[in-house]
RNA sequence: GCGCCUGUAGCUCAGGUGGAUAGAGCAGCUGCCUUCUAAGCAGCUGGCCGCACGUUCGAGUCGUGCCAGGCGCGCCA
């Protein structure tokens, strides 16, 4: 569609012998009366052929004319200091109308991503206590990204990264140990650092219930391993629990240890030996990053012979860039952009195009309750879970609120909003949508006139009717427009639009009790509206209710 | 000090590769339910797009410099 105006427009441009590296826009314009399309190929040319921008237009148009031999052209105007306005024949919208009938729910669905393989790598909380609402827009994000990357043709491998390795394992081993020996009556004091949250009471009875008082008089460094590995497999197992009920499910969930123990970690480090991008210093060996863009170079393995985070986290890259992957998308926390440099330099540093890696970094979220910000700290053990945003909002409208401010930006998850189940929810505005169309559809049923055969969609001439047909072709640019950009906060806004457009016709209009021929053809408008609601709830991981 | 993100209506935010009169929700004020779901519709009020230069036919959008907020700058993970 857009791309048969483009074309006509570019041939006329090669006509006329320009080289074509004059930048040709066409866009839909903000203002509906300024047509579906305009291009302002007339102004960027007057330049370059030394004539009047509207003398171009002029040819411009004319030319168009020639071109449209199925009359797909309403109208083609000339206005402002040179744009070309162009209004397609409602038949035009028809055509596009049918297409979404005929192919349900793969409308929109394209093959842009076939043959590429993309892995998405999101939320990857430590397993040191729950997710907490930060973590559920990352969750929110990369999930969604992984729909709408599937539905572009993409194969795609969603996956955990478990950091189930380092000083932190341990500090939550002895923070469990210490809570275990209290209820067994022993004393203990919990570690300097250690995770003083309510869970690790939870944890550490739960444990007991199991092994009794066995370990009550074990020394600290024998107990540890069996703390270590209870704390961490348990609190891992209600994050999965956590992300399931809100219909966030992995390919693989890969833990750090296995890359040690696999000797990737070595591996990666004897490449970049190899490549000469060591060296050590202090007794420390350092990554040679700077010179590859980082702002210093980094210990790799320290002092006393432990590597880095860091140097797992080259070996996990390299890992996934081996497997074969044409993409990784990393989503992580706007704490971590610090972090972007250096992982970029090493993949240079392997000899691995940085291009492969994109990382999204996704802004911080505070919670707002009645007006006023719910204070945080992970530390003191004091943060809102994602368990309990959930339990307080329902999964529709948190992953809803999660997904309608771009990740660029600070998230203000308004509570209050998101609890409340009336009008001023965005969310029951657009599920309402395909509660009503449903309902249409439970009375058509009833009436005897459902929707069957070839409908008259010639009799679709309202503006409202246009308008909605409009919407729904859309669709499918909106949604490789978010596999391009990776911006998925796109999706919930189209939904908007499209919502607006129904209930304005839904107010203004009846499906029923109209001509015979009059319900079939809105029957089938509901059922294209109804197609890309659906489709779009889905991609955002909303359900779409059949009634509410 | 350096780096990343952000600055648009009272509040929270949208504004595809620069385009024509800058949009939505909330809040506030008016109207509309004997008709397929009022979780809805129609309307009103509300703007120096942080500030200043620059690029050009044209800037909320691009560049530079300020100002403000958030987040980072470990041989932690």
């Amino acid at each position: 569609m857009e791309s048969l105006v483009f074309s006509a427009v570019r041939k006329k441009i090669a006509e006329w012998g320009e080289d074509a590296e004059v930048s040709v826009s066409l866009e839909i314009p903000r203002q509906e009366s300024h047509g579906d399309f305009s291009t302002n190929a007339a102004m960027q040319l007057a330049g370059r052929l030394g004539k009047k921008s509207r003398a171009v237009a002029e040819e411009i148009v004319s030319a168009l004319r020639e071109e449209d031999r199925r009359g797909r052209f309403a109208s083609l105007s000339i206005a402002g200091p040179g744009f070309i306005n162009i209004v397609l024949s409602e038949e035009f919208w028809r055509e596009v109308l049918t297409v979404a009938l005929e192919k349900g729910p793969r409308f929109g669905a394209s093959k842009v991503g076939e043959g590429k393989t993309v892995h998405v790598e999101f939320v990857s909380a430590n397993p040191t206590g729950p997710l907490h609402v930060g973590h559920g827009r990352g969750a929110a994000v990369g999930d969604a990204l992984a729909r709408i990357l599937e539905f572009t043709g993409h194969k795609v491998v969603r996956e955990y990264y478990i950091n189930d390795v380092g000083n932190q394992m341990d500090n939550l081993g002895r923070s469990l140990f210490s809570r275990y020996r209290v209820l067994c009556g022993r004393s203990a004091d919990l570690p300097e650092d250690g995770y003083r949250g309510e869970y690790m009471i939870e944890l550490a009875r739960d444990f007991r219930v199991e092994v009794g008082d066995r370990y009550a008089d074990v020394p600290e460094e024998e107990a540890l391993p069996v703390f270590r590995k209870e704390a961490g497999d348990r609190i891992l197992r209600g994050i999965r629990d956590d992300l399931a009920s809100f219909r966030v499910t992995y390919d693989r969930w890969f833990a750090e240890r296995d890359l040690h123990d696999r000797g990737l970690v070595a591996a990666a480090l004897a490449d970049l030996r190899e490549r000469g991008q060591l060296y050590e210093t202090d007794g420390a060996t350092y990554f040679r990053s700077q010179a590859l863009g980082d702002e210093k170079d980094r210990v790799l393995i320290r002092a006393d012979g432990r590597t880095t985070y860091f140097a797992a986290d080259v070996a996990y890259h390299r890992h996934k860039l081996r497997e074969g992957f044409s993409r990784l998308i990393d989503i992580w926390g706007a704490d971590h952009h610090g972090y972007v440099p250096r992982l970029r330099a090493a993949l240079r540093g392997l000899g691995e195009d940085e291009n492969r890696l994109k990382v999204l970094l996704v802004q911080f979220v505070t919670l707002i309750r009645e007006g006023k910000a719910v204070q945080m700290s992970t530390r003191s053990g004091e943060f809102t879970t994602l368990r309990e945003v959930l339990d307080e909002v329902g999964v529709d409208a948190a992953r809803f609120f999660y997904l309608l401010r771009s990740f660029h930006t600070h998230l203000d998850f308004d509570l209050t909003l998101a609890k409340t189940q009336s009008r001023n929810n965005p969310v029951y505005y657009i599920q309402y949508v395909h509660a009503r169309i449903c309902s249409v559809f439970r009375e058509a049923e009833a009436q005897g006139k459902a929707l069957n055969g070839h409908p008259p969609l010639s009799l679709l001439v309202f503006p409202e009717e246009v308008r909605l047909m409009k919407a729904v072709a859309r669709f499918p640019d909106v949604v490789s427009e978010c596999a391009k950009t990776l911006e998925p906060h796109r999706i919930p806004f189209y939904l908007l639009e499209v919502s607006d457009l129904f209930h304005a016709f839904y107010h203004q209009h009846r499906f029923l009790g109209e001509s015979p021929e009059r319900t079939q053809a809105r029957l089938a408008l509901a059922l294209g509206v109804k197609t890309v609601v659906a489709s779009g709830l889905s991609m955002i991981g909303v359900t779409a209710p059949d009634r509410m």
